[in-house]
DNA sequence: ATTGAGGCGTACCGTACGGTACGGTTCGGC
DNA sequence: GCCGAACCGTACCGTACGGTACGCCTCAAT
């Protein structure tokens, strides 16, 4: 008798072992999106599959508990909102920018989101919403309130956080999340995402500084 | 003896029939990606499985050609580049912007994102790069002119043009194509599109605006 | 030492699907 | 009318993979 897979999956719930074999589970999505099969995933994890299936119910189960395992991966970095000027809410913004595009273009969030776009196109919908809620919607939950600080300490100006937030989002995102899942293989450099980022910040203050 | 299916495919190297095949390939394509099998299709289109693979080499043949046959439906609107002022640019990148967001959130549209996102996570890397190609790569090359020739008519102000129009995809797309991409139902309204492709013409406008 | 739970490895089953073969039908050319 | 090409429908094959069963090992608790 075994317990039916949590319903959500984080740092906390799982073995040290299980979160070895998500990581195998990773590791196989990242090199080649084929491939990631029960058996690859118990071969890699040196595991069997028996175990796979108990744990995780079955091949749904476990990719939905890899999405979510990787999610709890990315933590969130409070922002000081107390000594909050133009400055240090340009360097907020900027650093936002700069981390976001690091992720996006990282190969582990480029594969992951493949996975769950392609999912969203079957009745499987848990996986896309999963990634939506870590992907944008999860930006937008840490990001307005650090707008809506700025807003309310007269250093930016706006009617709708979320209008704002979607802007912001644009002018640092703009085509590279979908060129790069479309399989386009140059990843912008370190450089290129930082000035890319200060961009950004500079047309957002453009559109909205106060 | 059937010659290899040509390497590109377009409205006059098919015969009606075939566009038909075709066709049917985009609608069960669109209900649910999955159901886009050679069976499915083959029944769909009220044909034989051989013919499928007598006309298109094998499954990857028959996916190319149909991406390739959507995209070559989407034609090109010339813009005319001789009484361009303020307002005529204004005008042609607010369509632009409005057109884009009308194709990008269409089914169709999602649904071939979708499989060419998948595809490009294995080593059939094609339909992502015909989508690349007809998706950003495509809008730039038909926008680029029209920035360059409202610059040249000393509309607008940039040093490159390439970034000057990520700029205006980004403000044009934001988030909407990921987020439909990943599963998100709500599709923006046709009121929602225009008034977002207007406030990325404002926007680009208070950006570069000369 | 015994025992039982948890887990590894492997063999196995059923199904779905890509790809092929073949008989029957339609149709244009002679 | 006759022939061959093209095509439809369907049956078939091989494989890959999701899911299950089972034998064996390890190890902790008693």
């Amino acid at each position: 008798m075994t317990p039916p897979p949590p319903l959500t999956v984080s740092d906390d719930t799982l073995t040290e072992r299980q979160k070895d074999v998500l990581d195998a589970a990773l590791g196989l999505l990242v090199d080649g999106g084929d491939g990631l099969t029960m058996t690859g995933v118990a071969r890699r994890a040196s595991c069997s599959k028996e175990t796979l299936y108990k744990w995780f119910g079955d091949r749904d189960g476990l990719l939905t508990a890899t999405v979510q395992w990787q999610a709890s991966k990315v933590r969130v970095v409070p922002v000081d909102r107390d000594t909050l000027d133009k400055r240090t809410l340009g360097i907020a913004l900027e650093k936002f920018g700069r981390d976001w595009l690091t992720v996006l273009t990282g190969d582990t969030s480029v594969a992951l989101n493949r996975l769950a776009v392609s999912h969203a196109g079957q009745e499987k919908r848990n996986l896309g919403r999963i990634v939506l809620e870590n992907g944008p919607i999860g930006m937008a939950r840490r990001c307005k309130p650090l707008l809506e600080a700025g807003r309310d300490a007269g250093l930016v100006k706006f009617d709708d956080a979320d209008q704002a937030f979607r802007t912001f989002f644009g002018l640092v995102v703009r085509d590279t999340q979908i060129r790069m899942l479309l399989g386009e293989q140059r990843r912008p450099s370190e450089e290129q995402i930082a000035a890319q980022a200060r961009r950004a910040r500079e047309q957002f203050f453009a559109l909205f500084g106060a």
